[in-house]
DNA sequence: ATTTTTGGTTCGAATAATGAACCAGTGGAA
DNA sequence: TTCCACTGGTTCATTATTCGAACCAAAAAT
């Protein structure tokens, strides 16, 4: 692996909950060297990715990511587009929707909202990374993106979050074969007790999936007409993103989620 | 410089009217070798920092970014406190108004909102790098920020934008002094014809200039009086800023301002 | 059909990354 | 006070990676 890629996997250590670390944690997080680490991090600075906190000398985040994920959302405006979608269904099904893109280590959720009239609600974070294998959003990114993907997945070690959480490779591989032939993913308690969710895939212009649309619902509020209503608003909804996007639902899928807003 | 510096320098050179640029474009544009320069933008590719458009293999900035400048934004929510008062200062002023971040080659626009009602607006892009001697928000971040930083800008050849950018290191430094004991920077027609500009620094718990307030208005609508009620509006409104988050105005800046706005 | 231009690859030489050991400052605890 | 443990940060000989001129293959342009 390149220097740049190492350098550039520190980076993927912050997130809402730990939005600052220092050298030490990160040396423990890491298992690199204290003297390399250092190196990578003062060039990250010097980069503007990262600044430090000139009190506790830990580091943070820097503002040269705000203008990248400007020129980002100007070159494929994606959460823009994407929002109206999940808001939209939000406002319909009254729960907790969300669009998420994939990253090296699971799926990111780019924009959320809880339409939520209910008491029970789901806890969310944005930012937040969601593994691949334990969450609907990352089974129906897997189950229609390129196959080296699942393979390098699957080549870790699977994370348990929850007892329902699915570690055995083939298993897995199994049930992505149901995502695609079903057109949906949805997981039981697999990443947090007493939730489960529901997620379909957005397209690229290759036809491979680059996104996802998911409802997470507490588990006592699931029922099976709620599962088809949920099923046909994500399938419209991503529909109609691919659309916005320039994307293109491959043929199989297409026909699947026809004959399933047909029922 | 180190391998990963080089590498991040190369997102730089994307921007709204840049979004995509190909291998053989990114060498005439930075003179790396192409072996280098290909291996380089892979390393960015695999870890999400860019990825490339399949028909025309020209790379475009990833979703990566996106994922970490929410992170910032979380941790750090300058966008957010920063838009209500250019939305102020806009609406009372009907002007071209925007917040400002410095980033490796000159500032960054984080927002911007133009109130105007007038006929003449001038143009701005969000994203765009605003170079430090050509601009006030430049300017006015050099003046009070670190001379390491100016020492820097003015090693390098300063580009002339229009017949009015002033280009010799000896005028701006003595702008840069002019500019402390005034406690906020204008220029003239220095970036673009027949526009002039007005900006005033925000401060970081340290006191140092983190970023910038500007105004930006066509000439024809600048007079003295209008000049000074700009003026205070910058001042009264990167003081609230500076306590929203947290920054401390240096003494010898609160003074010259306390004063301004006594006139 | 040929030339130019595109993105991408190879491999020995040159250079930069590495990491164990070290330094320095800070905040307790004895 | 002195000592220890814990920060962040630096040094420098060794080692591994990066570099880049030349090369390849395919697609446009002539």
């Amino acid at each position: 692996m390149s220097t740049i890629e190492k350098a550039l996997m520190l980076l993927e250590h912050f997130s809402r909950e730990r939005p600052e670390i220092g050298l030490t944690e990160f040396k423990t997080r890491t298992s690199i060297d204290k003297g390399t680490l250092h190196r990578h991090l003062t060039a990250l600075k010097n980069s503007g990715f990262l600044e430090q906190n000139y009190l506790t000398r830990a580091y943070r985040l820097g503002p040269a990511v705000i203008r990248l994920a400007a020129v980002r959302e100007n070159t494929v405006p994606i959460v823009k587009t994407v929002q109206y979608y999940v808001d939209r269904i939000a406002d319909n099904i009254h729960e907790l929707v969300h669009a998420a893109l994939p990253q090296k280590n699971g799926m990111s959720a780019i924009y959320a909202k809880d339409g939520g009239y209910h008491g029970v609600r789901v806890n969310f974070d944005e930012a937040e990374i969601l593994p691949f294998h334990a969450t609907s959003s990352g089974l129906a990114l897997l189950a229609f993106n390129d196959d080296t993907l699942v393979a390098k997945v699957l080549s870790k070690k699977l994370f348990s979050f929850t007892d329902s959480t699915p570690t055995d490779a083939a298993d897995i591989k199994a049930n992505l074969e149901t995502i695609r032939t079903h057109g949906f993913a949805f997981t039981d308690q697999s990443y947090e007790d007493e939730v489960g969710s529901v997620a379909v895939p957005f397209f690229g212009v290759k036809g491979d999936a680059i996104g996802t649309l998911a409802i997470a619902i507490p588990v006592s509020r699931i029922n099976k007409s709620f599962h088809e209503i949920i099923i046909k608003q994500l399938i419209v909804a991503s529909t109609e993103l691919c659309r916005d996007l320039g994307g293109q639902i491959p043929t199989h899928v297409a026909t699947i989620w026809a004959a399933k807003l047909e029922v």
